[in-house]
This record gives structure tokens, sequence and C-alpha cells, in this order.
DNA sequence: CACGGAACAG
DNA sequence: CTGTTCCGTG
């Protein structure tokens, strides 16, 4: 038997604007070797899916903070959800308990006295994802904040983030074959743990599938991680290391445009690699977008505000930022491989009669099968 | 509604 | 491991 259910929902690559894949990491990290059962999408990225979309704004969306989002229609959230994982039965209750296992993980928290009200934890994927701060710095974000809900001082707000880190322009940086020891994916892993499961490890060194130019990058979708693992030893003297082998850029450092001429004094700066490290494809590119650039936030403040966040970071339970903990395995799903669930016929879906018997709410379904067939979007 | 334990599935 | 499903508690 095999569900196949599976709305496209938010499956369809098709948002070139959004969706590019293909950003930070290489093909391994998504590997579904090294993440036995957690290759499914996971809820948080589902729900950050939601929250790009306009369409499902009347049931979910960003509202106050940013990394902050209300449910509005929580069974219909919960269908979607249900639908996504093939899961008939789900509802908004057993959703939000998959959400309530996220407080642990920090990777979300609840906003106390709103209903329905969640928020994520954005900041730690700012200072992870440094260059990103150059990115945003560069070009898309300047401290402006188109977003609702967004303050015209945070820089980094999710949807900011989400537009970031699915840069439709690809860097003719990076092509080339990238190979990937294992030793780095290690040291990926351990910069990146939510890349790996932790327990893919033991796999021998391979080589990332040749680099092909026709089909640059898999299907891994966009890598957006809200929520970085805990602890970065910002505060100290080691960052972790690149998080690629100098193999993987072509052209080195000097060769990317001044970015944001690095970080104000912090102390993560070339020295510790982070920067050098990462991607330039990243860096580098990041299409037009339709933020219009205007000055404001700089990486001092973005870097500062996330270390307030971090500072703040309540909750005297959770381990002493050990982190190692939180994974946040696999940024995959979204490509069109089948995985177990096959989206085919798009599901019969509302078996549920849901309340709200069937009518103004055909945007959702529709969508369902529309976004596949048609992609209008020029 | 929100929370979190417990058993269980993939 | 990430959820899913149930469920008792507040």
């Amino acid at each position: 038997m095999d569900c196949s259910c599976v709305s496209d929902i938010l499956l369809t690559p098709s948002v070139p604007a959004l969706w590019t894949p293909g950003f930070a990491f290489p093909d391994w990290a998504y590997k579904p070797e090294s993440s036995p059962g957690s290759r499914q999408i996971q809820l948080w990225h589902f729900i950050l899916e939601l929250l790009q979309k306009e369409e499902y704004h009347d049931f979910i969306a960003w509202q106050g903070d940013y990394g902050e989002f209300v449910i509005k229609d929580p069974d219909e959230v919960a269908r979607l959800w249900g639908i996504r994982k093939c899961k008939p039965h789900m509802n908004y209750d057993k959703l939000s308990r998959a959400l309530r296992y996220y407080y642990n993980k920090r990777i979300l928290h609840k906003t106390k006295g709103k209903r329905f009200t969640y928020k994520f934890n954005f900041s730690k994927v700012v200072l992870v994802n440094y260059p990103l701060l150059d990115m945003a710095n560069s070009s898309l974000l300047l401290g402006q904040n188109p977003f609702p809900g967004a303050h015209p001082h945070d820089p980094f707000t999710p949807e900011t983030l989400q537009s970031l880190f699915s840069s439709t322009s690809r860097a003719p940086l990076l092509d080339r074959p990238i190979t990937a020891p294992d030793t780095e994916k290690l040291r990926l892993e351990a910069t990146f743990p939510f890349l790996g499961s932790g327990s893919g490890y033991a796999k021998p060194p391979t080589l990332l599938p040749p680099y092909n130019r026709n089909s640059p990058f898999p299907d891994y979708s966009w890598g957006f991680n809200p929520y970085l693992s805990s602890s970065f030893p910002l505060s100290g003297s080691k960052l972790p290391t690149s998080l690629y082998p100098p193999q993987f850029y072509p052209t080195s450092l000097s060769q990317l445009p001044p970015p944001l001429s690095l970080l104000p004094g912090d102390h993560m700066d070339r020295s510790n690699g982070l920067l050098q490290g990462l991607p330039q494809r990243l860096c580098t590119s990041l299409n037009p977008h339709p933020v219009p650039p205007r000055g404001g936030a700089d990486l001092s403040s973005i870097v500062a505000s996330a270390r307030r966040e971090r500072a703040e970071q309540p909750e005297g339970k959770q381990e002493p930022d050990s982190d190692s903990d939180l994974e946040i395995t696999d940024v995959s799903d979204c490509s069109s491989e089948a995985e177990g669930c096959v989206y085919s016929p798009p599901c019969p879906v509302p078996p549920m009669g849901k309340s709200k018997a069937g009518d103004e709410r055909p945007k959702a379904e529709a969508k369902l099968s529309l976004e596949k067939a048609t992609t209008p979007t020029s």
C-alpha cells in the first residue's frame, strides 16, 4: 500500500525565485543514507514552506516579531500537513505535539499568551550561515524589511532569510565537480549538525556525483535552516573550520567581490575560516531581488542581535550549549524524487469533511494540482 | 488550548 | 531520530 497522497503542494520546484535549490550544501549532505529515518520533510520545514507562500496566508502567516507566526487555521494547516505526510488523520492536536517537540530542540518556541502562535529561532541561522550576512548586506536585506510584521530595523526576518537562502541565480563559481572527502563531511556536520543525522558518519569516503552543468543542482530543496544548532562557539575561540575544503572554491576568497567588508571585529572573522569556508555561491550570487536596497542593518547589528537572542536563551533546561544535539537532519524534500509517497494523483483529499464544508478554500486545494501542471510563473 | 509522557512507527 | 497517536493534567 502506498499512500499516493501527498500533494504536491509545496513540492514543486517551479518557483524559481524562492525555490532554487542547491544552495549551500553539497549533495551528500542530504543523502538519505546518512539519516535513515528522517528522510521525509520535517514539520518545521513544512511550516516554513507554507509561511513562504502567500497562498496559505489565510491559514498560517508571519505575525509579530520575526520568526513569529500564527496558525490562523489550525485545522487546515494540520490537514495540509496530513496530506503531505499521508496522514489522513492528522489534526492540530497531533501537529502541535510535534511542534512542541521542537521546543527542546530550540527550533521553535511558543509565544505564550497568543493562541496558535509560535516562533522560530532564526538568529542562529544567521550566525552560522555567516556568508549570508554577506548576501544580506550586499544585496538583499540592506536593512530593509519588506515583510509584514517585520520591523524596519530587523534585517533578518524569516522570509528575508528564506529569500536569501534561495537565491535564484547561481554563481558561475562552483561549476566544477564538487568532491567531498569524508573528512570534510565530518567537519561539515560538526558545523551543521542538522545536516547529518549524526548517525550517518560511518559512511565511507564517497565522492559527490559529478557535478553536472546542465542540472547543476540536485533536487535538494532550498537549504534553508531556520534553526541552528545551539551552540556555536562563537564565544570563543574556535569556530568550526571551513565548511568546505579548499577544493570547493575555484576561486579564492580574494576573488570574491568585497562583500560586507568583513565582520566588524567580530569573533568570527576570516581567521576562523568560516567566511571563506562557505560556498561562494552563497556569497556572491543573489539575484536582484525585489527588495529595494536601502541602507540599514549591517553585519554588526545583525550579529549583535543574533547574539543577543542567543544570550537570552532562557529555559534552564536544555543542555548547556552542547549542541551537537539538535538535528535538523535533512533539508531536502521538495524534490521530485519519489520518496515513499508518490505524489501523482493529487490526493483525493479531504475525506475528512473538515468543518468548513468545502468552499472558499479551493485555493490551496486547487493549487495542489495546479502548481504541478501549470507554472505560469514567468 | 497548551504541555509533555509514553508507546510506537518508519 | 522525527513524528504520530493517545492521553492525563492544568
